[in-house]
DNA sequence: ACCTGAACACCGTTCAAGT
DNA sequence: ACCTGAACACCGTTCAAGT
């Protein structure tokens, strides 16, 4: 959002940088650091020129532009994703591990995930995890195209999972939310929202854990999908 | 994305418009209509305001700012989702409608979904659909604590899932991206990811039905949840 | 090859003014 | 009360120029 104006009279003009400050890695490293600690909101160009300590158009040596910075990021945390080592007794267990694994970098970084869901998809993303499910989801005993299906199941509830968990963490980051939130719920007409109003109590003990629901839902999905073969 | 400059010498200046033309209703629609044809990209409240044939500053006079409206897009938008009427003697079949139109709804209007889950909660989205999820989930003889677990799981489920799909979307209606998802695919390196190049038709099939891939998922993850009740 | 400042076409929003 | 234009502080990116 802008901000109101201000008198900010004059920048130190910039000495130039030596050559090659800048490569493709540094760049990165910077665009994730801003992104963590500042939220997409924070990420400009400008801001990232800044960071490194160059001018903004120095970037544009390495990227194309913003949009395949935001691509880069987005790849290269997904490369990061910790897998378990493959001991291969007990797949369905290493799957969930290879899933809390995303769910964590997810929860970690959270403006990268949404960066993840805002650019479309290059198809190439996170090879190395997907690959890693599809094998677990066989050793399970899935057939193919169920294997395959499995696999996008459990990466979009984990998305949503991690997706919705940031939301409900920026909001409760306000002043005073958490209990406002809670004022709401109490307020509900029961009337109008029986179901809502009776459950009260166990609403609010739900959204304080968000890792808890995920992995509870997951345990569940994964009993879903594994049933009978 | 900026656009490159141009030369559009001069904007007919606007005749005033008459007092009462604008309302938040009215605001809502048009912007609803502009997210759901141009995007977020294109959302904006310059756009929004020529739409409406005013100058942009009118709208302030209805709506606090940009954020405002993007939150009562949402609201409006989670309002509209279509609940089958309630006959009771089948909850879990009821409930899985109830999804679907969620499902729905974030599929038909995607820029929506992107804004939801842009902007941090304030709590008090879709009451009604959980009110209805909350009271089938019960019916199916779910404990409390576990009702309110697995309406958030759903609610997850399902928009990661609508995530998922208009993601995709949005990547396929590049010119030959379909052929080029396709060889990347088929170029995989089988030595290292063993399962995914052993799995591309089953991959290549189950990425065109999005809407199919849901149902199966949302069908095991019901059957997780209510499995032993 | 890599980094620079100035300039362009945007953006959301403040301000003071019209009706 | 509701709508207006001008102005401000941003933004990504193009351009032509420096080293």
């Amino acid at each position: 959002m802008p901000v109101p104006p201000s008198a900010q009279p004059l920048r130190t003009p910039r000495r130039r940088a030596p050559r090659n400050t800048l490569n493709p890695d540094r760049i990165l490293d910077a665009a994730i650091t801003l992104l963590d600690r500042d939220g997409t909101e924070a990420f400009t160009m400008r801001a990232l020129a800044e960071r490194l300590g160059v001018a903004p158009m120095a970037i544009y040596s390495h990227f194309r532009g913003k949009d395949e910075i935001s691509d880069a990021v987005a790849q290269r945390l997904l490369d990061t994703v910790e897998l378990p080592g493959a001991c291969g007794a007990h797949p369905d267990r290493e799957l969930r591990e290879v899933c809390l694994g995303v769910y964590r970098l997810f929860t970690e970084h959270p403006s990268a995930l949404q960066l993840l869901t805002t650019r479309p998809t290059r198809g190439d993303d996170a090879l190395a995890v997907i690959d890693r499910m599809l094998t677990l989801l066989r050793a399970c005993g899935l057939p193919r195209q169920d294997a395959v299906r499995a696999h996008v199941a459990l990466m979009q509830y984990t998305v949503g999972s991690a997706l919705w968990s940031t939301r409900r963490t920026r909001a409760m980051c306000e002043e005073g939310a958490r209990e406002r939130a809670k004022a709401k719920l109490r307020a509900l007409p029961p009337e109008r929202y029986p179901a809502l109003a009776s459950l009260v109590p166990e609403l609010l003990c739900a959204q304080d854990d968000a890792a808890a629901q995920y992995e509870w839902g997951l345990d569940r999905l994964l009993r879903g999908l594994l049933a009978g073969v």
